[in-house]
DNA sequence: GTTATAAAGTTATATATAGAACTGGTTGAC
DNA sequence: GTCAACCAGTTCTATATATAACTTTATAAC
């Protein structure tokens, strides 16, 4: 089990070939929380590398923000903070600390044929949509459509709703061994139509915030496209360049 | 001259410091677009330090945008790209390809006591104000309220207005050695106040965007505060994660 | 002139090694 | 019991070295 998605190998160097191997293994569940990865002595030892390979191999996940180094104790995995860097957007205006995760509700979940736009970026026409909405200090906030490919996450649109929580990237890792390492929003105005303003509970044409995103994997490849709605006037996007 | 505005050395690990030698340097000017810098071996015998400690020290410049290394060939300066990174926001929406840099009008330079909130995040109130208009397909799409320190700007609001050209971040690095290395961007909405209205040719109440931005030099002491405004419906911001 | 070939220089990958800095646990002195 | 010293294990820094992969320039062959 637990194939990543990036087709290991091919004759990549070394450190390559260890970063997506370690990679597969922490989706695989090998480790959990608060628990030593390998040291870098025995990494070197049972890959047959040396350990300054297994060094830089290593710094790449952690540079990634999958894994945390910690001198004199040892490599962990670094979940918490990975859902914060991913999760850092859409927090509320005024929302102090607001460090809050947003409940959400499951609207739909169904495999499909992708529309032209998303199946051009995610390279496949069979994908699984999921619609949900997102609360925030018990009002709707954000109007979800996400597209993910089926032949990555095959079974998705069948897990109980309990299963999936209000994130979703932990679920693409730990079920199906996905890991998002990287994304592009876009954002931009417009104004809400007939279903984007009933799920908000706003009027129709009133300001709102879009939100587009492509994830990728750390190989590079597109693995989910979203599209997020909520009202401007609640919006606040963060974004750390560089 | 060329005193990079982080402290140098401090008894730091030798790439770290010859990370900040490389960048003040760079930042005097020493080498210009297209011209190679020292060899890996170079920079290793004139700094009495391994090759490998020189590579860890060129790579974190690599990582950071300032530098491009082309195998076989040499290591070079990335200004295009730099430029294109830091700014690769406020594409038009509909704008195609549209890398096109958008005109810019100074409205105004001035030194001035920095409002609270500018204070608190730059630690000083002697700061320089940059108003200035930005143009996209010839009309106004962006106002622009710039706070920089004066302690490292000195002079500033006193060049000509000609050689501070439409992209600021080259200016900050070519006339005061200040590396632009990472920035921290805030999205939001609003109405268009009068003075804005007026500037952005909009009517007052209109919807704006409104971008809030502190960046950073390498050192991580904060350099520049900004505020940026624009109609809601021409805006677009992109943004990649990880 | 054009095209191979060679040579030198450069970055990229990989190994081996040594000591510093730090952590967490154990042992021993009191 | 408390505290200090020690120790093994870990990451971090730094060096030295060798080879591969690639680029650029010069040289030679035709």
């Amino acid at each position: 089990m637990a194939e990543t998605t990036s087709n290991i190998d091919a004759r990549l160097p070394a450190y390559l070939r260890l970063r997506d191997e370690l990679a597969a293994r922490v989706a695989a569940g090998e480790w959990r929380a608060d628990e030593a990865l390998p040291s870098d002595n025995r990494l070197a030892r049972e890959g047959n590398l040396s350990v300054g390979t297994v060094r830089k191999a290593v710094q790449m996940l952690v540079d990634e923000g999958l894994l945390e180094r910690r001198q004199g104790s040892g490599t962990y995995l670094r979940k918490p903070a990975f859902n914060a860097t991913l999760f850092r957007f859409f927090q509320m205006r005024d929302a102090g600390s607001g460090q809050s995760i947003p409940t959400s509700r499951l609207i739909s979940r169904k495999q499909m044929t992708a529309p032209s736009g998303v199946a051009e970026v995610l390279g496949t026409n069979d994908v699984i949509r999921i619609e949900r909405l997102r609360d925030f200090a018990d009002r709707p906030f954000l109007s979800e459509e996400i597209y993910i490919p089926t032949n990555l996450f095959s079974g998705f649109e069948a897990m109980p709703d309990k299963e999936v929580g209000p994130l979703l990237y932990p679920v693409y890792l730990e079920h199906f061994g996905v890991f998002v390492a990287s994304a592009d929003d876009e954002v931009s105005f417009g104004t809400a139509d007939e279903t984007t303003a009933k799920r908000l509970g706003i009027g129709p044409g009133e300001a709102i915030a879009v939100i587009e995103r492509t994830a990728y994997c750390i190989s590079g490849t597109p693995v989910e496209w979203r599209i997020a709605r909520g009202p401007a006037n609640r919006f606040r996007y963060r974004s750390r360049i560089g």
